[in-house]
RNA sequence: GCCGGAGUGGCGGAAUAGGUAGACGCGACGGACUCAAAAUCCGUUGGGUGUUUCACCUGUGGGGGUUCGAUUCCCUUCUCCGGCACCA
């Protein structure tokens, strides 16, 4: 079959569909699917990636639609972000119109390749429509103290010029520009997440259709950690300095205390040392210091003594207090407790620095001595030299010391996360303003609702390049405004909202997508939620898909939508590399675009290829010549049908011969394979078992019979979700007017499947030595004397005594010698 | 360093409540069709040995174990990929 001929095909059936309305949300859901694929960046067209995740969903569309479901399978665009404002910066382009013109070609594309969205559903970040109601969303969280301003030292990136969450810090550089992120001491808005931070992690263990892998991610991300915080004292003055720690047994070792040099503590203190200025240099350098080379491990660690002591509110002893830049201001206090005999980076430093070192843990049965310790150790074992817990099991010590410190007012139980508050500002142009004004006079109000949404001002007044603060700031117009309460002179927030917080809802906004008077409507909340199966990449374990979680959750807890989880089942496809194993780039120069193999194979050959050329959940290695199969197979079926499809009434299983019975059970157990494979979304193999079955067919020689007109009908049903321009097109040759994809999904004949013959291998000694065809369901004894029988056994059993027989009804007998 | 995932023919990959390893496809080889080639159709195809329409040996990264029987379970080790990485 020639390939303009698929194309022919491919060009009718979508226009017919569209036409028809095939992928149209049906109001009123009785067997209701939300399926959702992650909405895409509109950066240029579609690639390959994006492909692959849409005809995975797009197979499951088709397949819930012929089981009978109302699906809900919508598309959007991801449109704000930096890509945008950067080709305005190089470019002189508009943010707008690339953005734009990039959603046309890509979804024009997508329109191309036939996947099953309703588009009437489209959202884009971006519109003014949409954006009011991710500004709202944020005036929401204020509202509920989830969202608050802050002066502290945040994550810069010096390219992009502007602030980053935690998340989008990736070892240490920017996620977007590859550049070493600094930090730098600026007023941000930050969301409270930590506050949901336990709901996040217990949530996971209720997510069992998620990805164990994912799950892992994000438990790692959380990173709850448990402990207490314990008071330590300034010396002199009553500063107190709270320390984090999980080993409040070996609160007896603390010989000094160590204060992140960003921390404000250290700031208050700084009069009071004699060696201020050196201090104040060591914080400077600390500050000056990218990400990379503070957290770098193999570094020696350095630090300064302040000068200062502190006291252990336990032991009551004067220890040093330093500061350090390996300590983290942003977890537990920024404050630890050195104890160098049982932390192996607190004997490094107290080495390094001659700081004493105290052994209060000894390992059961031995004794350490300090003169010998070439490392901390960190083991459990016996308390000692710990005051009232000398002599305490280490590992009961951690409660009992915890308990004390409760009932003497020192310090208390404490549970720390490594996740951080979302920082939500940017100061950059192509984002959703944040809508709140600063006044003089009343301080941070919040812009009313019947205002919003805060528009973008118009492109031709701003200036694009990054200066450090946000474009918005220059734009006169738009940062001149008014009180909203004492109608006073005020000025707009001119920084914009991180575009995680947009992608963290717009699944939402599907379900009433062109509503005016409220973020969704909540009668649809009821109908559709939560998504029933999320398709996406495991790249978004740890930023995207926790927010979306946490949003969600706080979504529910001010009851607009029925579930604190957004999603049933999670899917994550798995990336498409080139032949040789290599991310596929510009750069690089090994890209291949969906539209260039639509334009030479076709949709359904390249479908049938991508789909067949590894399980979704794992990588694929690009390769040319894969695509000989998927075209050979589709060429196959087409011409099969074509010369041999004829009326057909029906037929009678029970009157087959036993060939053609046979083969009447090999299509009813394709049918169970089929159906099977993909509700497991092993569409690999499902294409694999149609394969085989098609194969019979050419086979199977008496194809002017009714069981051939069988087969040749229930592989198309089988087919269709796979290649469905193809079979939607063989199916309308039966004479139906109707859309393959409102037929119902073949089930299959049970009994058909059920063997009256089976193949029985013959083991000696578990190798396998014959195999004999017996009925089925025969017992033990009866095999046995079949197989004593055969020739190839008799050689192996002459003269031998028998020990035993293994048998496994219907597969194996196994002859033990 | 810690936590995940994975190692199966020339290649992509099947098969794990332990039970015929290599489904299906690519490639290769042989045959049919053809003046010829392509396409198509029908076969063969893990490696090895032999007396080669048949028989045996060997084989799922390496080593060991449990078992009548291990790609599957356990221990150990190597390699690759991913996440986190001074988190106190």
């Amino acid at each position: 079959m020639d390939i303009k001929e698929f194309k022919k095909i491919e060009k009718k059936w979508q226009k017919r569909w569209k036409d028809m309305e095939l992928y149209k949300t049906p109001e009123k859901p009785k067997k209701k699917c939300f399926l959702l694929e992650m909405y895409a960046y509109p950066s240029g067209d579609i690639h390959l990636g994006h492909f692959r995740n849409y005809i995975l969903g797009d197979v499951v569309w088709r397949y819930k639609a012929m089981n009978g479901f109302q699906i809900l399978h919508p598309f959007g665009w991801d449109a704000f972000g930096l890509p945008a404002e950067q080709a305005a910066i190089t470019n002189k382009e508009s943010p707008l119109k690339w953005t734009m013109d990039n959603i046309a070609k890509s979804k024009e594309t997508l329109e191309r390749l036939g996947i099953s969205y309703d588009w009437k559903r489209e959202v884009a970040t971006c519109d003014p429509e949409y954006y009011k109601w991710t500004q709202w969303l944020f005036k929401k969280l204020y509202e509920h103290g989830l969202c608050y301003r802050e002066k502290t030292f945040v994550n810069w990136c010096p390219d992009c010029k502007t602030v980053l969450a935690n998340e989008q810090v990736i070892q240490g550089r920017c996620w977007r520009c590859d550049t070493a992120v600094t930090k730098k001491e600026t007023e941000q808005w930050f969301i409270r997440i930590t506050n949901y931070a336990e709901r996040l992690l217990l949530g996971l263990d209720k997510l069992e259709e998620w990805p164990e892998n994912l799950k892992t991610i994000q438990r790692n991300w959380i990173g709850r950690s448990e402990g207490s915080e314990i008071v330590f004292k300034l010396e002199k003055g009553n500063i107190d300095l709270p320390v984090f720690t999980t080993r409040s047994d070996t609160i007896y070792g603390v010989t000094f205390i160590v204060i992140a040099p960003e921390h404000k503590i250290l700031r208050e203190i700084l009069p009071q040392m004699k060696k201020r200025e050196e201090v104040e240099k060591y914080i400077n350098t600390s500050l000056m210091k990218t990400e990379i080379e503070r957290t770098d491990v193999t570094r020696e660690k350095d630090g300064i003594f302040t000068g200062l002591y502190a006291i252990n509110p336990f032991s009551d002893e004067r220890v040093e207090i330093w500061t350090a830049d390996y300590v983290l201001s942003t977890y537990g206090t920024g404050i630890v407790m050195g104890v160098p005999g049982h932390d192996q980076r607190d004997f490094e430093f107290a080495q390094k620095y001659h700081i004493p070192i105290k052994v209060v843990i000894n390992p059961p049965g031995g004794e350490l001595r300090v003169e010998e310790m070439e490392q901390a150790y960190t083991e459990p074992g016996v308390m000692v030299n710990s005051g009232p817990f000398s002599g305490v099991d280490s590992t009961s010590g951690i409660e009992k010391t915890i308990e004390y410190m409760e009932e003497k007012g020192l310090g208390k139980r404490k549970v720390t996360y490594k996740i951080r508050d979302w920082l939500i500002s940017r100061q950059r142009y192509w984002g959703a303003p944040i809508p709140m004004i600063h006044c003089d006079k009343c301080g941070i109000v919040p812009v009313p609702e019947h205002e919003l949404p805060v528009l973008l001002p118009e492109e031709s007044k701003v200036d694009f390049v990054p200066k450090g603060r946000s474009p918005l700031a220059d734009v006169g117009e738009f940062y001149n405004t008014e009180c909203p309460k004492c109608k006073g002179k005020a000025h707009r927030d001119v920084d914009t909202i991180d575009t995680f917080l947009d992608s963290s809802w717009y699944y939402l906004r599907y379900l009433s997508p062109h509503d005016n008077d409220e973020i969704f409507k909540k009668e649809e909340a009821e109908k559709w939620l939560p998504v029933d199966l999320y398709i996406g990449g495991i790249e978004h374990a740890a930023g995207h898909l926790i927010y979306y979680r946490f949003i969600t959750k706080f979504l529910y807890d001010i009851g607009l939508v029925p579930s604190d989880e957004p999603t049933i089942k999670m899917f994550n496809h798995g990336m498409v590399l080139d032949e040789h194993g290599d991310v596929m780039s510009k750069s690089k120069g090994n890209v291949i675009s969906p539209r260039e193999l639509i334009d030479k194979d076709g949709v359904d050959i390249a479908r049938v290829a991508l789909l067949f050329f590894a399980p979704p959940a794992r990588e694929i290695l690009w390769q040319n010549k894969g695509f000989k199969g998927a075209r050979r197979f589709l060429t196959r079926i087409y011409t099969l049908v074509k010369k041999y499809l004829k009326d057909y009434s029906g037929m009678d299983a029970n009157a087959l011969q036993k060939k053609e019975y046979e083969f009447y059970r090999s299509i009813e157990e394709t049918i169970r394979d089929v159906t099977v494979d993909i509700e497991r979304m092993d569409f690999n193999t499902a294409i694999a078992s149609l394969m085989e079955l098609l194969n019979r067919m050419y086979t199977f020689d008496k194809k002017d019979i009714p069981i051939f007109q069988y087969a040749i009908r229930k592989f198309n049903l089988l087919l269709a979700p796979f290649a469905p321009h193809l079979l939607e097109e063989l199916y309308s040759w039966y004479g139906k007017s109707e859309s393959i994809f409102y037929e119902t999904w073949p089930s299959y004949d049970e009994n058909a499947i059920k063997k009256e013959e089976v193949t029985i291998v013959i083991q000696i000694n578990g190798k396998v030595r014959s195999r004999i065809v017996v009925p089925a369901n025969r017992e033990v004894d009866e095999v046995k004397r079949i197989a004593l029988e055969e020739e190839k056994i008799k050689k192996y059993t002459a003269g031998k005594k028998i020990k035993n027989f293994i048998y496994v009804k219907d597969k194996l007998l196994n002859i033990v010698l």
